[in-house]
DNA sequence: AACCGATTAAAACAAACGTTTGCATCAAAT
DNA sequence: ATTTGATGCAAACGTTTGTTTTAATCGGTT
């Protein structure tokens, strides 16, 4: 039950508690992790929660918190240059969002926060707005750019059909290896997801050719 | 806490205990979830599991089971006039796949499904073979009639663009709520939503005009 | 009426849960 | 050397968990 499969190279006690309690929070939920192996997987007492964070449920949030940031270290979407075209500046942000979801991040930190958008808890109203409204408030404005004529109820479907091709990736990876095999969705690295959300998408809204049928392309 | 928003006009305990089971295990998950709340939410003893189903797991399998069994009475994916163009195939689907997504479904079968496809559990592989598994195969050869030439690696991608297109509207409802209000989220109904998919999908492929442009379009 | 299998109800069970307590430890300041 | 405040640990706390046990209830059969 117990490997160490992460180097505890961190001797703050408070951040490799927080760091654990990411991934066995991202493992198995809220209900499902318990305090106790949270603190044996960090090699404390089970007291070290209650003294570090209050509770459970602050660990918790703060877990979460954790998570966000971590992620959008990554990239909080690039400062793009703002003069540049908008078919560039939605390549972008494709490649952007995929990246996240991607990995590598901290594999744990993002499936928490997906967790946390599967079913909302208290946290997830913060990591909404702090983490998915600018990301989502930047694509609006891009769609705007991309397409100032169209109506508002079209340019949110769009939105929402850009990110649903990228959220695929992470929300579904599981069930996809189920399908199709393991190296068969392995094959599907960020390059070519990138390539094909990208061309995907310009080819619907007309501003680009549309997807080849022929074998290969390019 | 107790609502009896569930008229309890079934009689045979062991199926009210099993819906009851499917609504408490589809907002709380299995761990959140006791079975005393399910026993009670039934007006039954808290033996009532343990006696019907053996204990709780074997109660959540059946769930699961029933919740699938369930949202594919819906339409088991109609059985196509196998002579019909390709493309009012894919229409088809992408419409039966929509309106499995937005209900009215059962709603909490639905939840329990995408609960089991974001986070495995022992029941999941059944699902996945049983309900999951029919739907890509009959996607795959629909890509592959509609894309011949395309490389395998190619249209498994474009599969998942509309899967994720479709599922973006279950998978991220409370977040999209959120983010731009219930109302907003829903004057998306099924027929908007399906004409866009459709023709979003339809126009990247290259078998339809592209997204237009203007204000008012058709 | 008496019996019987099937079902329900009340109570209790051990185990696991999150949390708290009381004391030991230790480095820095006095 | 002593005090102090922060931290760590073992043990126990009270509660809740899933499960089991025991007895009561009910409809149908003999």
């Amino acid at each position: 039950m117990i490997d160490a499969h992460e180097p505890k190279l961190t001797t703050d006690p408070r951040t490799r508690l927080l760091l654990v309690a990411e991934e066995v929070f991202a493992a198995k939920g809220f209900d499902g992790a318990t305090v106790r192996e949270i603190c044996d997987q960090a090699g404390m007492n089970v007291a070290a929660i209650n003294y570090h964070f209050g509770d459970k449920e602050k660990l918790y949030i703060e877990a979460v918190k954790h998570a966000h940031t971590c992620s959008m270290s990554e990239g909080p979407l690039p400062p793009w240059v703002v003069g540049a075209p908008a078919v560039d500046k939605l390549r972008g942000f494709i490649r952007q969002m995929l990246r996240q979801m991607h990995g590598p991040v901290r594999q744990s930190s993002l499936q928490l926060l997906m967790r946390e958008m599967a079913n909302t808890t208290p946290a997830t109203r913060a990591v909404v707005e702090d983490f998915i409204r600018p990301m989502a408030f930047t694509l609006r404005e891009l769609v705007r750019e991309l397409m100032p004529k169209a109506a508002e109820k079209q340019r949110l479907m769009i939105g929402f059909s850009i990110v649903g091709q990228c959220l695929y990736y992470r929300q579904n990876r599981n069930v996809s290896v189920m399908l199709f095999g393991q190296e068969q969705i392995d094959e599907l690295d960020l390059e070519a997801v990138t390539e094909h959300v990208t061309r995907f998408t310009l080819a619907a809204l007309g501003l680009a050719k549309p997807y080849p049928t022929g074998e290969d392309c390019e």
